[in-house]
DNA sequence: GTGAAAGCGCTAACAG
DNA sequence: CTGTTAGCGCTTTCAC
């Protein structure tokens, strides 16, 4: 209980330190900072009074001269989204181990809110910055220039950016995802819904057309299509367009995407949602219709999670190293925050593939 | 491209700005700053130049001097946990709103991990600070002393501390708990399991025994035991010791927990889970006995999910409002941040129990 | 090995 | 309304 009415009692600076211990504030700076040399004697005297005095170190004012902030950005779509969450457990995990600390902002997908983040995170000056882009990957991102400017590390995650050069950590989405839907088709499934493609206003034409349209999409989406498009052409089964939506993104979209398929003459057998709120969509519309999985259609989905082990019937997930993503990119930013000038590189995650009961063959037609 | 080769590029400072547009620096502080007052023309000049020279305002500088970082620290369990993912969503929403970003750190329920997080908060100058801490409703905090000396403003999350003399945003756990409990006992239920109670090295006596161990649980852990007990007495249905499992919280404890009660002469015909992987782990349970839920065992979760509702049978949970504990959480931190004096406060937010099929009466003994 | 002094970019108090 | 000036607490030459 002081009987003054400062505002803030004031922790004490390196001034006062070196005044108690009766020596130079560089020899205390020395010494506190861990940084030059010092005589072990004056040494121990230094850290006792500091002890006492309860120093602590003022970091904005260090970062002032050094420029280090100590503290990396990360910009993702939704933090509450469980995928990201679990990347950016991963990041802070890895930035810790470090003794860096972590600056998180959410885009919603949403490129202006993207730029605005990025603004926020080189004005607070980070040392570096882990970005999941909400742009395809031929997409031009002019709020990136600053950052190359000012030299800022950056690493791309989860999601590539052709004109981006910088490091980059992703998941292989496009082998998973065809590993996924092969084993579809070999349990003899041809027709094979695609729960999220692209978002557009009106089909592809044709996969050719798909494909162009794919440039547009997040890398990660894009990815995924083309290997659902692979595991059909390897196994010779034609393209057809009416099997993949392109609404936007919301389980009730989905829903009602897949209640449309479900109506076509001839409905798929099998779904491949890639991601959760596809998959939970996907079976609302298969309960609405009264089908069960995976007797009538069978589905497998993307993300693990501890509820799609004890779903009825336990669900196939392609299951994304969400934890070690996030550790990946931080590590791989921090090498470049520590100077790292090794060339430029992507680092490829593999997904698991994780076969439960949704699979099964499809009926035999009546 | 420049000639040269600086590490960095710098960004011009108040004082180029300046020269620039040939006025003293304390005018363009002034105008950049957006404070004091400047004369429309000057100002808008100083505001051309400014642009054109690509100025950026040097937040460290200005923080220095100021004391505010505009930054929010958030200390949670984890943030990989949906729940608490849910919860920093909604707190990156305020803090975005007012202009604040925000440093997370999880402590994994670590009280050594609490305090480092906290002093890390504290050396970075975070102007404010919401905390879920890690500690028991009675427990004492002396990491916190230093956040009281410098007067950062400090918001209780999720969880109460008695010792803690701060704002606080919590969820009516009591409430919810004890209305899921008595809509078990409404269908006919008087031996329900109660998975997770608080971890102990052996059960609980009684409910006395009970009661004093709940003062060294987490605050909404605690919560929602009482208000089981509240549930079975105001329907006076006898204790039993055996129905509260004691085990460490994770998903495989929570199956073997259950394994042991079903095993029971007299098994539960209903379990409340309060929490999600104690709900799976239940389930899990449930499926190596051959039970069905409802028909055998009826189960009431805790957080819902899109998960959930298209399990089969979609199951009944206690929704907590999960942003909306994160947003108000912000608001009241950055009213103390804006000064505010009004009287330290708890608020509390109604959690929404969600009735699907996962209830049915108890099976008649056969 | 140590101390003195300059300066990071900004805000704020004070004159003019 | 505007310019000058003095720090904020630290790191970092540079002498001693």
């Amino acid at each position: 209980m002081s009987t003054e009415r400062d505002h803030r009692t004031p922790s004490p600076t390196i001034s006062e330190v070196a005044a108690a211990a009766g020596v130079g504030r560089a020899t205390v700076a020395r010494t506190l900072g861990g940084y030059g040399s010092v005589s072990p004697k004056t040494r121990d005297r230094i850290l006792a009074v500091a002890k006492e005095l309860g120093y602590r170190p003022n970091t904005i004012a260090r970062s002032m001269t050094t420029g280090e902030t100590r503290t990396l950005g990360v910009v993702l779509a939704d933090v509450g989204n469980p995928f990201f969450a679990g990347v950016l457990r991963g990041i802070s995990d890895a930035a810790r181990k470090a003794d860096y600390d972590v600056l998180v902002l959410s885009t919603d997908e949403d490129l202006q809110l993207e730029a605005a983040a990025i603004e926020v995170l080189v004005d607070k000056q980070v040392d570096g910055i882990a970005l999941a882009p909400a742009a395809g990957r031929s997409a031009q991102l002019p709020h990136l220039d600053i950052v190359h400017k000012r030299e800022i590390p950056l690493v791309l995650l989860d999601r590539l950016v052709d004109t981006v050069d910088a490091d980059a950590v992703v998941i292989n989405n496009r082998e998973a995802s065809r590993q996924a839907v092969t084993s579809l088709i070999e349990q003899g499934h041809r027709r094979i819904a695609f729960v999220w493609g692209p978002v557009t206003t009106e089909p592809a034409a044709d996969a050719d057309d798909l494909r162009r349209i794919i440039d547009h999409a997040l890398w990660s989406d894009g990815e995924r299509l083309l290997g659902y498009l692979d595991a059909l052409e390897l196994a010779g089964i034609p393209f057809d367009t009416s099997l993949v939506t392109h609404v936007l993104k919301n389980e009730p979209q989905a829903t009602r995407a897949v209640l449309g398929m479900l109506s076509l003459s001839d409905p798929p057998t099998a779904i491949f949602a890639t991601e959760t709120d596809a998959l939970t969509g996907s079976l609302r519309a298969l309960r609405q219709r009264g089908l069960r999985c995976p007797e009538d259609v069978s589905l497998i989905g993307f993300d693990d999670s501890s509820w799609a082990s004890v779903m009825t019937p336990p669900m196939s997930v392609v299951a994304q190293p969400m934890h070690q993503l996030g550790e990946l990119t931080a590590e791989c930013l921090l090498a470049r925050v520590a100077g790292s000038d090794a060339p430029v590189a992507t680092h490829v995650l593999e997904a698991d593939f994780v076969e439960r009961a949704s699979v099964a063959p499809p009926p035999t037609r009546a």
